[in-house]
DNA sequence: TAGTGGTCTAGACCACTCA
DNA sequence: GAGTGGTCTAGACCACTAT
């Protein structure tokens, strides 16, 4: 799996320290090795300790003090990674992720879709709208929108059971590095209403969102109305 | 100012970058000057170059590409800062910050608060509740909870015209370094209806938020109401 | 082939914390 | 004073991108 020979020696030293913080090796708010006992167990220099330990300080999971040590961040790790996805935070959670595909075609990008995503208008994009359900209660109505051009045939998926993001990520080598996002209130009616509150109307969460892969190009916008009281959006905030 | 001599070589690279960033000098999606040249320009080894880089990275504001260099982001620059305060956000936009102070008193750590705080029960708290206003018109209302013996003699300040995030970094040396946020909508009633509505009711948008200082202490818990019409939340996520 | 970033070494000296 | 992290050097070899 992992533990290849040819993965850089940081990066082991990172695997290592989140699997002893997972396993409860290494304690919420306590010490993990010094930076000299490192080197001796990964039989390397200090700046290649360092550098890791750098990554993991940088991520939230550690922190620093100097003439102290390193110790593990009191945050709740689970916390730390928050572009899971609807799928993710819901398996965690327990519940079933499941989702209705509204509609799933390629369409020209109108001005707003193109800013966003950084293309010509006219472009064409993959929109997908979908249903979002949590153990059979709608929860969210998604709409996004990708670039055509970097998902070819992205058409022969059927995202009511695969994980958008997982598909991205396996089919295509995208993986969504950073996202801005943008949260307010919303008053729905109608067929909006109906499917999140099972009514005329109602005042929903809507988020839109752009994500961007690791050379900061744009790969996704998604405009998503939830239904507030069933569902809470989290983020981490670094400064 | 700043660029006293005894700042590490590695901050100044940090700062030099950002300024020419700003100053249009380094344009987005243009690529910077490649780590020999930095090397020179500093006259520093490689190692020091790439650590000022690598923070850059991780921040979001510039990304690599190997073989071909490194660039700046093309996210927009203003927005890679998130955990600005309201008093901030909204000089940026050009209104008027203001504040109403509804309370503020020393009062026991009730059970919630303990918890979220990580201290003991009973222990004594800040609590502040304010209204926050852009040009006279009221987006929100906050109520925070500060640790007492983080930041004794709180009271002498006066939040209606200070910030309290400067206050607490010029004079408590007390910065967020990273906070955990949980957005969702609630209807409210009664006086908050009317101070975020004018209206006997409505439906607001809800944020639970504790800070973290760098030790991943916990410094501050909010929970805010938000005119989620007139006001959104802006959040960057990383990965 | 030349230029770039990616990883790594084996030291050095400093500042800070704690006993 | 012993142990910790903070900063820094002057090299090395590799992988990737361009031309």
């Amino acid at each position: 799996m992992e533990g290849s020979s040819q993965m850089p020696i940081y990066k082991k030293i990172i695997d290592y320290i989140e699997k002893c913080i997972k396993n409860g090796v290494y304690i919420r708010g306590g010490a993990i090795p010094s930076e000299q006992e490192l080197c001796e167990m990964f039989q390397c220099s200090r700046m290649t300790v360092r550098k890791a330990l750098d990554e993991l300080v940088s991520t939230g999971i550690l922190f620093k003090a100097q003439g102290k040590g390193a110790f593990v961040s009191t945050i709740e790790y689970d916390r730390l990674y928050s572009l899971k996805g609807f799928t993710q935070i819901m398996k965690e959670q327990g519940y079933e992720a499941s989702s209705e595909v509204l509609s799933f075609e390629q369409v020209p990008a109108s001005d707003e879709i193109a800013r966003k995503l950084r293309i010509i208008e006219g472009d064409m994009v993959y929109s997908l709208a979908r249903i979002r359900k949590a153990s059979g209660v709608a929860l969210s109505i998604e709409q996004v929108y990708l670039p055509a051009i970097e998902l070819p045939d992205l058409e022969k998926y059927e995202f009511s059971t695969c994980s958008l993001y997982e598909t991205m990520e396996r089919e295509y080598g995208l993986r969504i590095e950073r996202a801005v996002q943008t949260i307010n209130t919303v008053e729905v009616t109608g067929e909006q209403a109906q499917i999140l509150f099972q009514k005329d109307q109602g005042v929903a969460l809507r988020s839109f969102s752009i994500g961007y892969d690791k050379n900061s190009k744009p790969i996704e916008y998604e405009i998503a109305l939830y239904n507030g009281y069933k569902y809470s959006i989290d983020v981490i905030i670094n400064n």
